[in-house]
RNA sequence: GGCGAGUUGGCGGAGUGGUUACGCAGCGGAUUGCAAAUCCGUGUACAGGAGUUCGAUUCUCCUACUCGCCUCCA
């Protein structure tokens, strides 16, 4: 199946043709490791997991090989543990397991290489000090900056100018720059701070000559594709691509950025109040699967807005797909769901396939389906919207107390209406939705078996209700 | 100020130079103690203007608006 990508470097839409036939090399950045992983880091995750999977069905799981890296060392690591007075190596190693059990829960593959910059300073290193022999570099006040005006291409990955850029005037003036445009390399530590041996002092490096360094030492000078967040095309990526080059190397040749998250159709940030984390989600119940089915609704290369609304939908489509699949597993992938995946990752058009196929109800077709959203990192046979799973973060929160409490209040409803007594079991029913819980949405069937819907419930006034019902 | 992306029916969201997805909601019907669930039926929308064309929602230009990046937050 021919695979079309969007490239940014060219911004159209390419037929993707690894370097070497049959294998393909991808690097996406990834986190700097000092607090939970917000949503809309999750998604560049699950952009490119989607691509990983759909390279691995096209040339086989051991001819790709994925590197994301973690940046674990920066000053907002620096600051936490300042603030905190925990130890660096600490909050990176902890932040690092929260980041790959999160990402876990959304049903994301681990690439094939997790490299952490700080395994790497050798060789970033060696790469400043190229590009400082080759005249690229310089080094000024225990400081080494990328001279910028010396890659004539500056700027092509994101449309700019350098001279634009200095009208636009938004950069740091420091005293040892040469041009204000240019950018740190390398710079020195004090005592208090993270620092190793260098030539041009005891210093920790700038941030974007690791991807350089990592991208070079892991997949070589040359690679397929290169992806991360549309925030980061300018300077972080134009600068990677500046150092890599001036080294002497081809880098990356398909350049991919996903557009960013919004938040009912604001941007999440702090100041507005509606910034969280992946685990406050899966704490509130929300399933990842169902947290992965959202971000594959919006196509990667349009602004993905998280809405209450879009998280109920996904939750009443899995719910109703999974009533269908049960235990089929014997399918396979569907070849449409393939080929919109193909066109630039149309994943919207590979959901519409699928409600094709359910809709469809053949057996083969469920069979089909079942296969496809396995591949598309759904897994069909996990019953994960189970409301009475005991771990939050593929359930809804309630315990199997709770279970029993509702079963006994749904068993006396029925027991009431099969005496034709409708007078009382509406009563009843009344109650139960007072409190939240819908008595007729409680025969929805998941794997055959009777369920809730899924409704946060208080376990305190189930026991209220189901006692004045004796 | 610079750069980029976008504007599709009530909402979400694909796609196409001519036959106009799909989901949700809504409406009508079947079913049902009522309801839920399910099933059947139902929706000619492509920001505005100009141009190219036999024909444009789809291509070009302009205008308006929205959003993002350029600044620690992906």
């Amino acid at each position: 199946m021919t695979i079309k990508l969007y490239n940014t470097k060219t911004r159209q839409k390419e037929v993707f043709k690894p370097l070497v036939d049959g294998k393909a090399s991808m690097y996406v950045c990834g986190p700097t490791v000092y607090e939970r992983a917000h949503l809309g880091n999750a998604r560049p995750v699950l952009v490119f997991d989607m691509l990983y999977r759909l390279l691995r069905h096209e040339y086989g799981a051991e001819n790709v090989q994925y590197v994301r890296n973690f940046t674990d060392v920066d000053d907002k690591i620096n600051a936490r543990a300042a603030q905190t007075g925990r130890p660096i190596s600490e909050i990176t190693d902890e932040t690092i397991g929260w980041f790959l059990d999160d990402m876990g829960a959304l049903g994301a593959l681990e690439p094939t290489d997790m490299p952490r910059a700080t395994a790497y300073i050798a060789p970033m290193i060696a790469m400043i000090e190229d590009l400082i022999a080759n005249g690229h570099a310089y080094a000024a006040e225990g400081h080494v900056l990328f001279k910028v005006r010396s890659y004539k291409d500056y700027g092509k990955l994101s449309g700019r100018s350098v001279d634009d850029m200095i009208a636009g005037a938004r950069v740091e003036v420091a005293p040892y720059k040469e041009d204000p445009m240019d950018f740190v390399l390398w710079k020195p530590s004090s005592d208090d701070l993270p620092g190793w041996d260098s030539p041009w002092g005891r210093g920790r490096p700038g941030w974007h000559i690791e991807c350089s360094a990592m991208a070079y030492k892991l997949l070589g000078a040359a690679f397929d594709i290169h992806g991360g967040g549309n925030d980061l095309t300018f300077p972080h990526h134009e600068n990677e691509i500046a150092q890599s080059k001036c080294a002497g190397h081809d880098f990356a040749n398909v350049w991919m950025h996903n557009e960013m998250l919004q938040v009912e159709g604001k941007k999440m940030s702090k100041s507005l109040g509606n910034f969280f984390t992946v685990r406050d989600l899966l704490e509130q119940g929300v399933p990842g699967e169902v947290i992965r089915f959202v971000m594959l609704s919006t196509h990667y290369r349009k602004p993905m807005d998280w809405t209450e609304k879009k998280r109920e939908e996904a939750v009443s489509h899995l719910t109703r797909w999974r009533a269908s699949l049960s235990q089929r597993t014997a399918g396979t992938i569907d070849p449409e769901i393939v080929s919109a995946l193909s066109n630039d990752l149309n994943t919207p058009l590979a959901l519409v396939r699928l409600h094709a196929l359910w809709k469809s109800g053949q057996q083969s077709d469920l069979d089909s389906m079942a296969a496809s959203l396995r591949f598309m990192g759904i897994d069909p046979a996990l019953p994960s919207v189970d409301p009475f799973d005991e771990e939050p973060q593929v359930g809804y929160g309630l315990t199997s107390g709770d279970r029993e409490t509702i079963e006994a209040i749904f068993t006396h409803w029925n027991g009431l209406k099969k005496e034709k007594n409708f007078e009382a079991a509406d009563l009843i029913r009344k109650q139960a939705t007072e409190m939240g819980l819908d008595l007729q949405k409680w025969l929805v069937s998941i794997n055959g078996e009777d369920a809730v819907n899924p409704l946060i419930l208080s376990t305190d006034k189930l026991r209220d209700l189901r006692e004045s019902l004796k």
